[in-house]
RNA sequence: GCGCCUGUAGCUCAACUGGACAGAGCAACGGCCUUCUAAGCCGUGGGUUGCAGGUUCGAUUCCUGCCAGGCGUGCCA
């Protein structure tokens, strides 16, 4: 192999990640996803892979009837809300901003609400929105459902935009129903004999292709599963694409093999899945960990994240450790501007050479001969070493490679600034050389941290 | 019970897929600003890599068995 390898070459990539609900606000944990998820996506299109980042919209579920019926029944004052309707504050501004519900289907909602309450939660909720439905009615219940969904997302979009998150693609479940898609991965699993029915269900033979046990995915009541219409999903993927990535809590760790049972049911065999668990990250302050109870609203927010502790350490810290690992972010110390706080560290650096750069009268040069200090090799040497970093974090899916490397980086540069006084020096050349090396380096660091979405600074 | 992940310095974490005396930061202690930004630098102390075996010239890394923690183990998503 005479030469490197060019885009068309490499296996296209289609990367998924966070991919929440649209039920509510994003919280710390989805934080994760999205941050590693996005350096992940700079990284690989770095090292020439072409990759389409997609966020997937569940907004077929019963969780978005829930969602819908939990705004509808916040534009009534008479009706009792449920209790495993979704409590936060969120529900009541989008209520607001809603046209409001004919006082007949108002009436009969608020009458009806009463009885949900005396069944079991979870008996309740199903009759809620059933009852619900029938009093509104398909057109104005689908108005409001639209709505709900149109705002969180408007809100998703906000927060992961704060962080400088964005997607090639919003794919919509809705739209593989719509589509035919869900029906034809059916027929397929049908045609290739993996499924069968017991107790009413429609069972896919997974168990047969390395998952534990075999799983449902049309359920007795004929309502499919969530599994279905991501079968039929990552057909898209594997139809489109080389290789899929997931990028998934690690909560859901069991849902890999039976996503690759799948894969191999209907005959992809030749294209890759990876999935990607990240697991939690249990945010400190005070020295406190921080309740992560997503019950009743109780949870911290990633916008009261990133409003907290600011953008730029939030994506530092995020992506600084390996992301199988648990992850502690301690918010006292990502707020503190000191040498104890890695993002600041790596800044002045940056910071540092800039101002440099501004003061000197000094021009580029090509001859670096004169950099003969052991500072100076350290420098080149992890310079020349950027180019394996990033294959590593690109071939490992690790972006904490980038955030370690650009350390040692800013280690070098600081250890060298503190012995030579470089401006003072006679010698114009050897100016010339040593800010050209400054200058480069400047130039790695700022590009790392580009990769973790986060913008160097100038001065501090 | 079974499955996946984790266990490295007092704390938070690395360790280039099996290679040299296991490295950083913080915390502790001691130095460096009349000199380009001290948000920095230098030095000291701190380890049986959870435990016990095994494979290997060589193991934090691979295998087996324990121990501890986390997460799963739905006709939830």
């Amino acid at each position: 192999m005479l030469f490197a390898k060019q885009s068309a070459d490499l296996p296209g990539i289609y990367l998924e990640f966070v991919s929440a609900n649209p039920t509510g606000p994003l919280h710390v944990g989805h934080g994760r996803s999205a941050v590693i998820g996005k350096a992940l996506e700079r990284i690989l299109k770095k090292s020439h892979y072409p990759v389409t980042s997609a966020y997937y919209v569940n907004d077929a579920g019963t969780q978005i009837d829930t969602l819908t019926c939990s705004v509808i029944l916040r534009m009534i004052p008479d009706a009792i809300f449920h209790s495993t309707c979704y409590q936060g504050d969120y529900i009541k501004d989008i209520a607001n901003i809603g046209p409001g519900i004919d006082p007949t289907s108002a009436r009969n909602i608020a009458k009806d609400s009463m009885n949900w309450s005396s069944l079991e939660p979870e008996e309740g909720q199903k009759r809620l929105i059933a009852d619900i439905q029938k009093h509104m009615g398909p057109e104005q219940y689908q108005a409001l459902k639209t709505l709900s969904i149109h705002e969180i997302l408007k809100s998703i979009t906000a927060d992961l935009a704060q962080l400088n998150v964005s997607y090639d693609e919003w794919f919509f479940e809705s739209t593989l129903l719509k589509g035919g898609q869900v029906n034809q991965a059916l027929e397929q699993l049908q045609h290739n004999n993996h499924l069968y029915t017991k107790d009413g269900a429609t069972w896919f033979k997974s168990s047969e292709l390395g998952d534990t046990k075999d799983r449902v995915i049309v359920r007795s009541n004929g309502q499919n599963t969530y599994f279905l219409n991501d079968i039929a999903y990552h057909q898209y993927k594997y139809k489109n694409y080389d290789q899929a990535i997931n990028l998934i809590g690690s909560d859901h760790h069991g849902y890999g093999p039976r996503l690759e049972a799948a894969k191999n049911a209907l005959g992809h065999q030749n294209k890759k899945l990876t999935m990607k668990y990240i697991q939690f990250a249990i945010l400190w302050q005070n020295g406190e960990k921080l309740s992560m109870s997503t019950r009743q609203g109780q949870y911290t927010t990633l916008k009261e994240l990133y409003d907290e502790v600011g953008t730029g350490p939030t994506l530092f810290f995020y992506a600084l450790k390996k992301p199988d690992q648990h992850l502690d972010f301690d918010m006292d110390l990502a707020k503190k501007q000191s040498s104890d706080n890695p993002y600041y560290y790596v800044q002045y650096a940056h910071a540092r050479i800039s101002q440099l750069l501004n003061k000197a009268n000094w021009q580029i040069t090509e001859d670096l001969s004169k950099l003969t200090q052991s500072t100076e090799r350290q420098i080149m040497n992890q310079l020349l070493y950027f180019n394996t970093a990033l294959a590593r974090a690109a071939r490992d899916l690790e972006p904490h490679q980038i955030c370690f490397y650009l350390m040692d980086l800013s280690k070098f540069l600081h250890q060298y600034y503190n012995d030579t006084p470089i401006l003072k020096d006679p010698n114009q050349e050897l100016i010339n050389a040593r800010l050209t090396l400054l200058k480069a380096t400047a130039n790695t660091l700022s590009e790392g941290l580009k990769l973790l979405g986060i913008k160097a600074l100038e001065n501090m």
